[in-house]
DNA sequence: TCTTTTTATTAATCTAGTTTATTGGCTAGC
DNA sequence: GCTAGCCAATAAACTAGATTAATAAAAAGA
């Protein structure tokens, strides 16, 4: 069945009832992306939770002189949204980009909001999900401001083993907020070529 | 009274009623601190949820040639905690100090848990605080993977102008991830002088 | 008020990371 | 099985930011 990914995920924090996974079949679509597709663009507001079945994608931001920085990354059993767009129904200043074909399951506020009213430990779920998630990023950012390019390049491979032979060097360099240059430097400093 | 800060706050998520107060109260205790005085220290368990009534906190890591790493400020209203720590009671590798002479409320684990159970609505109120705060440090992270050193600090005079004043340069230049000294030579850029 | 400790500034030198340009290898999609 | 458009690697010149050191200014606290 197609939803079983996601209430697998769920188990990990309070399994729903058979019930309560019938009332979340109503209100959930799914849908497949090609690599290179979009699932937000800049401007638009993000109308939907995503839940990542199969693929990978990456949310970034683009700056004034149009380089791209990568502010997330999400591959199968991630959850991706920018979830303040999609409470406040504002233009996102950002993209989520499929980079590789993918299937997901998508949630949109209205349906959500109801889910989060029809089946209450729905709140505490996405509350520790975000908690885990907050917790990554505040070590990312202590990470960022304590650590020199190497280091981060080097904590990124051991905390994202698969994700790093997935993505291309050029995307995990925007991650680490470095040029794809200098990572091309670390990796033969690293491998110890002359 | 010393709790309504903290039930003027959750005004603002959702008000708690009168029976919830008085049950939250005996689960809640107040501490002052001084300045310099340490609320988590590191190789501790983070034991409390802390609630900033009066004054301000720093939260920072310290690296391996010594240097202090600011992760967080939290002043009135803020909430501050190492949220991994506090729920897996291991270790946290980070410290928590207070800037100025400050008033806090803090729960413990086992109340702020009991509390879960007995007011449901705690759980969407807590998941939106930290949805609040996921949102707040993603865009530090696109900021800080994007952006030049004087760009980090523009915007966060215009994001905290308040802390700005309250706080010395030097905490805020390891909060942007520079030397005291650099921060220094951007003020002098930014006022003109040669 | 006075003393001690903390904080800010400046400047010279050094280095991590950027920019720009060029090359060759891959691989997606037809 | 070709072909176009990615993507990785390298290198030289350049710049943002670190380091070191020394002095000035300002708060803290008693």
């Amino acid at each position: 069945m197609l939803l079983s990914p996601l209430f697998t995920f769920f188990d990990n924090y309070l399994p729903l009832t058979v019930e309560e996974q019938a009332l979340f079949e109503t209100r959930v679509v799914q849908r497949k992306l090609k690599r290179k597709q979009l699932l937000l663009q800049e401007g638009f507001a993000c109308k939907y939770y995503t839940f990542v079945v199969k693929g990978c994608f990456r949310m970034y931001g683009v700056d004034e002189k149009g380089n791209e920085h990568n502010l997330q990354f999400a591959a199968e059993n991630d959850w991706i949204a920018d979830i303040g767009s999609f409470h406040s129904e504002k233009p996102s200043r950002l993209f989520i980009e499929a980079v590789e074909p993918s299937a997901v399951l998508q949630i949109e506020k209205q349906d959500l909001y109801f889910l989060y009213l029809a089946i209450p430990k729905l709140d505490r779920i996405f509350k520790v999900i975000i908690e885990h998630n907050f917790i990554e990023l505040q070590n990312r950012v202590l990470q960022n401001i304590s650590s020199t390019a190497q280091q981060r390049y080097l904590a990124f491979l051991e905390q994202y083993p698969l994700l790093a032979l997935r993505l291309p060097n050029t995307h995990i360099a925007s991650f680490l907020g470095i040029t794809p240059e200098f990572l091309s430097k670390i990796r033969s400093e690293l491998r110890g070529n002359t």
